[in-house]
DNA sequence: CTGTGTGAAGCTTTTCACAGCG
DNA sequence: CGCTGTGAAAAGCTTCACACAG
């Protein structure tokens, strides 16, 4: 049932149910039930079927499902299953430290391009790459059919890098910015921002 | 109200509300209405009023907010109105990342040690602070009165690691690793997996 | 008038519970 | 039997709309 649309909190559950499967795969099992995957996940078995079966039908009854075949789904399903080349915006130290980062040294996210408006920046070298001026983002985007950036830029530029991008096309942002972008409905953005993760949690101290 | 418990996505909606203030105030604001503070942070006007009533009553009728005071107030429900004390588990590239970070650095959160399990790293610094073993996990937890810990150790430690810091007392947990820790029900635990959030993103492509 | 605070309505998400299949 | 898939019920969250205050 792809027809009726799919909240995102299920998208974002998919994520973790994933993580979960390839680590009993890893463990060498095969099947795994609701129950199971639920007690891993954090959620509960009933959510795990219900989120499941707005994709389709996935699992054997009296059986449950299959780990290897559930894995390849929710990667098709989350198009995960190919690679996708992403930009990224701000060479300071936390540029670095996601060029550097082994998921996107050696995953199916890889960083194809890194820029900064730093004149200062510019040709010097960042892990394997290059930086490159912001005249050129365009450029790039165009040319290595780039759909998604992660924006590691400070706060008062964000917004200003982020309309750049959007007019280039680009239609996912990661945003390691702490603040909200103004971004038109059709371009996705997600925020990283571990001051805003401590302060919902201090609530609860 | 608040005797009857607040969604947690209420309370992850403040950090944002307070980062829209903020950034108001600078602008040289003094008051704001729900309207604007929703506009700004990407919610609606009457979600922006009821989210703030299960605190109290903040606002004043025909006006709109104060600034400065709405600040404080949240500031106070948050309770970030005060310093708070992290340890930071795991001193590879993140970890560096993580101690030279702005916010971390002069914040309001303040990595007070810094631990890892590798004795190669033990005794060497980061940034302006000695990488401490394992073993003194539970000394510096009690000595410091720490109730926060950032994990920022491989996804194969990761487990392990937050049952010894449930053990000394941790309370809250950030987690860099991209998986999701078991831990019982009084233990809050945030995530933060760049790669997860893309994941999520690719599915809107 | 403008804009808050808030019950009540409307909508979404989660849980329940059970038919049905292996 | 065990466990999925799924309508129906319950719970939770968001929006509406309006009384009321400045």
């Amino acid at each position: 049932m792809t027809q009726t649309s799919v909240p995102d909190v299920v998208i974002r559950r998919l994520t973790t149910y994933l993580q979960t499967l390839k680590h009993m795969a890893q463990r060498g099992e095969h099947v795994a039930s609701s129950t199971e995957i639920g007690r891993w996940a954090g959620v509960s078995p009933a959510q795990v079927r219900k989120d499941l079966s707005h994709f389709g039908e996935f699992g054997r009854q009296g059986l449950g499902y299959e780990i290897g075949f559930l894995c390849t789904q929710i990667e098709r399903i989350l198009k995960i299953d190919q690679d996708w080349r992403l930009i990224l915006v701000g060479a300071g130290a936390l540029g670095h430290a996601l060029m550097n980062y082994g998921a996107f040294v050696t995953g199916r996210f890889q960083i194809v391009a890194v820029f900064d408006s730093d004149p200062a920046k510019v040709n010097t070298r960042v892990g394997q790459r290059e930086i490159l001026p912001m005249e050129r983002l365009a450029e790039i985007i165009a040319e290595r059919h780039v759909e998604i950036a992660i924006l590691a830029v400070p706060a008062t530029a964000a917004q200003h890098v982020a309309d750049q991008l959007v007019a280039c096309g680009v239609r996912s942002i990661l945003s390691y910015a702490p603040i909200t972008l103004n971004t038109p409905r059709d371009v996705h953005v997600r925020y990283i921002d571990p001051v805003a993760s401590l302060q919902t949690m201090t609530y609860y101290l």
